[in-house]
This record gives C-alpha cells, structure tokens and sequence, in this order.
DNA sequence: CCGGATCCCCGTTGATACTG
DNA sequence: CAGTATCAACGGGGATCCGG
C-alpha cells in the first residue's frame, strides 16, 4: 500500500472512519476496559477494582457503549445476590492489535515528546 | 510478544501510557491535520482548505498542541503578505503508521459494528 | 451486587469580530 | 494571510442517591 492510499484511508469521505473509531475508542475508559477484559471475563465489581479510578457509572455507560458495538458480550446470572458477567466478543479481541501499535508508538516516543513540551515551554517562556 | 504483555503494554501504570497517545490525538482534528500534511508542506489556508469544517481557531489550536509535542514544524516567512508553513516533524512522519492500522481496523468492523448498533436498538425498543 | 437517575462542573468546540 | 480575543453552547465525566 503506497503513502498515498494510507493517508487516503485515514482522510476517506472527510475522516469519517477514522472519527468513528476515536468517537470510540478515544474516550477516557474505553481501551482500558477493553484490555482489562483481554482473557478472562469478569464480573461488574472485579472490572471496577482492575481499573483505578473508574466510577460505577462511567464503567457502566463504556459498558453499555461496548456492548452496543458488539464489542463486549454481557451474561446475566439469575441469583441472588445478582450476577453478571462481561467478557469481549471474537470482534473485541480483534481490536487489541491496533490498541497495543498505538500504545507501542506512545511508549516509544513519550521520552522525546516530554523533551520538545520543555523545549517548546522554555521558548515561549 | 504474549498476549499478557500486550495488554500490559495498554494497562500499564494505570493506562497512563495509552491516555496519553489518545489525549494527544482522540480529540476531533488532529489525525486529520496530520494525515493532511503528510508528504507535503502547507500553509495555513492550504490546510483549512484541504480539512472540511474545520475553524480558524480548531485548525490553530492543533497545529499548536502538534507543533508544541514536536510532531509538526513551523516556518515562518518574513514576507506581505505573510507566509506560515507546515510540514510533520520525522517524528511525526512516525505516527502515520500507528494511526493507518487503526483506520484499517476501523473501515474493516465499521460494517460488523452498525449491524450491532441496530440489533441491539432493536431489542431495545 | 448491579446499575439507573439526577445534579453539577468544566473543558472543548464553534461563531464572530478584530489585528499585524 | 495568519492568526488572536471573546462569548456562548454543548457534552463528558464525577459524586451521590436510590431501586431491583
């Protein structure tokens, strides 16, 4: 695939797909949930406690989200105490690839990304 | 790489690493300010040309969180009329492959996803 | 245990007008 | 041409309370 069809395939119809998947995957708890959930489900409150600082109800709107992509598959158990069970769907497993390319480039380039910020802070004062 | 390494990769401190990398390109514009300025220079009014429904101000504010992070570098010409040009870093050469894969994943699911979308609107009401 | 409902804060975006 | 300044609207996200 030549640059130009890349750059093509980020830009297609005005961004549209690549818009899609940040409008998804680009909030604040999304791929952190979907990683989390890489390989085992997990109940409701074991997701809560895997992921610091996530709320209850910002785990169950990503939930929610996730679920209605496809994404993430969601069990109900009738017991009591209630008991429910998510886990990702074949389609939410594929996603992981992408997910680590782009935590790869972040940890490679964090270093000289943080030095150009002091650089750039110094300039402008 | 195992699978466990990978989603470490994602999880890893807290997520810090991939919160970064989407705080810096999840917002609304700046894939697309970058996948618009790869292989050429620009200039201010080039780029809000080629990036429809962008303003002034977004395209501004990009290009100056993108220069600051040192992933696009700006030239200024001492000329009347004035001349500003823009044009990615090497660095910023580097963020084209991470963001191609996501797209690709994007344009592949987006078809799976929205059958999804209404499955799951239908069983809803 | 799970998660819906409500209130509120604040950052992001856009529209508009103005300057070197 | 290439911005800056200001204001208003919107929506994400957290805290909290309540229900099944």
């Amino acid at each position: 695939m030549s640059t130009y069809e890349k750059t093509c395939l980020i830009r297609g119809d005005g961004g549209r797909a690549i818009r899609g998947i940040l409008d998804r995957i680009g909030d604040k708890w999304t791929l952190l949930v979907v990683a989390t959930l890489h390989g085992e489900r997990q109940r409701f409150t074991e997701l809560q406690q895997h992921i610091p600082g996530i709320s209850q109800r910002m785990l169950t709107l990503t939930l929610r989200h996730l679920e209605r992509d496809g994404l993430v598959g969601r069990t109900v158990f009738a017991e009591v105490p209630p008991r429910v069970e998510y886990e990702l769907t074949p389609m939410g497993r594929t996603l992981i690839e992408p997910a680590v390319t782009l935590a790869e480039w972040a940890v490679e380039h964090n270093p000289d990304i943080e030095a150009n910020h002091q650089a750039y802070d110094t300039r402008q004062g």
